[in-house]
DNA sequence: GATGAATGAGGGTTCATTCAT
DNA sequence: AATGAATGAACCCTCATTCAT
C-alpha cells in the first residue's frame, strides 16, 4: 500500500481519535489500532505524537477554511456574502464533528504550540468577518452623510462584533452537531437572524432577509 | 487549621492547576504542592483526581451562576436585564480567569462526566436566556396583533437564538481575558449592541439603548 | 526503610548492574530488581537514569581517589610514594571489580558527559604521578650538577611518563582482576619494578628496591 | 557494483559509527545511511548487527596486528625490536583512531561474545612482547652467570610485565589521538624510555637508547 | 490529623529485523 | 541485486493511588 494513502489513514484515525478522546486520553496505540497500522509505522510516517497533532490541526483548519472560502459568494452585498459563509461552515463542521472537536477543543486545550496553530484559523475567520462588517458600515456610512449619534462602528467595536459572531457560530456549530434534528441550514438561518437582524427586531417580528434597506 | 479552609485551599489549588495546565497536565503532586499540603491529605478530603475535577467543576459552576443570578436586575425589561445579566457574567469570568478555563475550557474537552457537569451550567445559562427573551418576543407579539410576516420567534428558534447569545458571550469572555484593555464592561456594551440592535442597525449607526421603542 | 539506606542498595545495584552489563545494556528494570525496589522508586530518588549513572560514577571515582590517596605514605621518597600508592590502587581495584569497570570502562565509552566525569579522576591520578616523578626529577637534578647529556625530563615528557605509568596500572588492574592468583600485591611489585627499574635493568636481573641509590 | 567492494564500504561505515557513536548508540539505520545503501542490503551482506560488529572488530585487529608485525625490525636486539614495534603499532592508531576506538573501547566495553575477540589481538600482542623481553631476558641471563639476588625475570613475572607494557602503550595511543601536537614518534620514544630505562635511570638523567650496555 | 515511602499500570519512543516486490 | 514498507519487543519515564506510621 502506497505511503501516501496510509498517512491519510493514519491522519484520518489520529483526528478521529484525538475529537473524541482528547488530545491527551487518546493514546499512540489507539491512534495505531484505529487506523490499522501497527505503532512504529506511525512514528514513522509522523515523527511523534505532538507533530501528529500539529498535523491534524493543519489538515482539518485548511479543509474548514477552504470549505469556508469556497462557500462565499464573492461581489455580492455583505450579508449575502456572510449567509453563504456560514452555510458552508456549518455544513462542514456538521459533516465533520471529530475535525470540529479537534480544532476547536482539543487543539486549544492543550498547550500553547497547538493553541497558537488553532487561533490561525479562528484569526483568520474573524479578521474575515471583520473586513465584511467593515466594508458594510463603511458603505452604509456614505451613503447616509454625517447624521446625529452613532456613525460607522470603530476598529476597536469591529473586532469585538467579530469576535461576538464567530462565538456564536462556534456555539452554533456544537449544537447543530449535538441536538438532532438541527440543521446546518437552519443553524445558519439562525444566526443570520440573530446577527444581522438582532434581538430588538426579531423581536418585532421581523426576520432576515429584510424587506430590505439594501 | 479546620477542615474546611484546608479544604478549600486546596481547591483553589486544583482550579488554579486545572485552569492553567489542563485537567491531564496537572498532577496530583503538583496540586498538593501548589496548596501546600502533602498528596494524601489531598486523597483523604477529596478521593480522586476525578472527583476533585468534578468538585471544582461544580464550585466554579456554582460561583458563576451565583454572580449572574445576583447581578441580573429584576421587574426590568428583557434588554435591560439582559444587560446587567452580562455585565455581571463578564466581570466574574474577567475576575476569575481561572475558573472560567476550568468550567469553559477544561471541562468540556476531557470526556462525557465531566463534560455533563460543564453542560449543566450552560443550559442554564441557556436556559435563562431563552425565558428572557421569549418572554420580551410574547410580551412584543400580544402589544402587536397578528401582522404579516413572522411574529414572536417558535420556541425551537429562541433555543438556537440563546444559543448564539451564550456562545457570544463566551467568545468575548475569551476576548476580554486574553485582550489588554479590554474590560469586561466594553465586552458587555459591545455584545449588547451585537445582540439587541444586530448588525443591520449597526451599520446604520444606531446603537443600544435604541432611541427606544419601549 | 530509611531513605539513606534505600538510596545505597540502588547504588550499590546500579554500579554492579552496569558494570557488568555495561551502561545501555542495563535496564531501568535490572538495577531495580537487583536492587529488590520497584522502578518508580529508583526514579523518585535517583531522576533519571543519566543521572543514576553519573552518581554512580562519582561516587566510585570518589572511593578510589580516597583509598588511594589514604594508602600514599607521605614524607618518603618518591618511589616508597609510588609504591605505596599502587599498593591501594590495585587493592581497591581489586575488591571492587564492578566500580572499577564502571569507572575505566563504561563511564569512558557512553558519551561525553559521562566520559568528562571519568576524565577528572584519571587526570587526578595522573596529576599525582607527574607531580611525584616530576619532584624526583627535580630532586636528582640538583643532586648531580648539569652533567653531560639529557638532564630531569621536561614537562611534556613528564606528562608523557605519567600516561605511560597511569595506562601500566590500569591495565595491571585488569590483569589481576581477570586472572585468578594474581594479587593486589603482586600487581603492585610489578609495575614498581616494570615502571622504576624500566627493563634495561630488570634484563640484567635488578629488582626494585635497589641496593638504592637513594 | 561489485560484492567485495560494496561490502567494504558498509564496513568502513561501521567502524566509522561504531567507533564515534558506541556499540549500542550506533543504529542499523545510521550505518546504512553512512554507507550510502539501503538497511536490507546490510543485512544480507552482514546478516546482523553482532555479526557486523564481530566482523568489524576482527578486520580491525587484523590490519592493526599486521601494520605491527609489518614493522618490527627483525633480527635485531629486543630493544631495537620493541621500538620498530612500538613505532609502527602508533603509527596505526594515530590514523585509525576509528578502528582503534572499536578494538581497544567498544568491543572491550558491551559483553563477553565481542571482549573475547578483541581478547585476542591484545593476548597476541602481549604474548609477542612476552616473548621478546623473555628472549632478551635469557640472553642477558646466560652472559652474566648466577650471580646473587635475582636473576632472569620468571615466566609469571613476564606475563606481568607484558601487560604494563601494552597498558603503557595503549594509553599512549589514547593521549597521542587527544593531545593535539603529540605524534606517534613521539609517543613511542616516550614509552621506549619508560619502558626500558625506567623512571629510576630516567631521573638520572639517562636516555634510551643508553651509551649502551649491549 | 497528616505524611514519608512505595508501586502497578500505562504511555511515548526506538530499534533490530523481515517480507514482498 | 536491491529496497520500500512494516513490525515485535523493549526501554525510559510518569502518575494516580495506597499503606504503615
Amino acid at each position: 500500500m502506497p505511503r501516501a494513502v496510509r498517512e491519510r489513514m493514519m491522519m484520518d484515525a489520529a483526528v478521529r481519535t484525538f475529537g473524541r478522546r482528547g488530545y491527551r486520553a487518546a493514546s499512540m496505540d489507539d491512534i495505531a489500532e484505529v487506523a490499522g497500522v501497527s505503532k512504529p509505522l506511525v512514528y514513522l510516517y509522523l515523527n511523534s505524537k505532538e507533530e501528529l497533532f500539529i498535523a491534524c490541526i493543519r489538515r482539518e483548519a485548511a479543509a474548514l477554511l477552504e470549505a469556508v472560502t469556497a462557500g462565499v459568494q464573492p461581489g455580492v452585498s455583505a450579508d449575502l456574502q456572510l449567509r453563504s459563509g456560514l452555510g458552508a461552515f456549518f455544513a462542514h463542521t456538521t459533516e465533520h464533528p471529530d475535525g470540529w472537536s479537534v480544532l476547536h477543543r482539543q487543539a486549544r486545550t492543550h498547550g500553547e504550540p497547538f493553541a497558537r496553530e488553532a487561533a490561525k484559523v479562528r484569526d483568520e475567520l474573524v479578521a474575515f468577518v471583520t473586513q465584511l462588517i467593515g466594508a458594510a458600515a463603511r458603505e452604509a456610512d456614505t451613503g447616509r452623510g454625517a447624521g446625529p449619534g452613532g456613525g460607522a462602528p470603530a476598529d476597536r467595536e469591529l473586532a469585538g462584533l467579530a469576535q461576538a459572531l464567530v462565538g456564536a457560530a462556534e456555539s452554533l456549530a456544537g449544537w447543530a452537531i449535538e441536538t438532532p434534528g438541527v440543521s446546518a441550514k437552519e443553524a445558519a438561518a439562525t444566526l443570520m437572524n440573530f446577527s444581522w437582524m438582532g434581538l430588538g427586531r426579531l423581536m418585532d417580528g421581523e426576520r432576515w432577509p429584510a424587506t430590505a434597506r439594501r
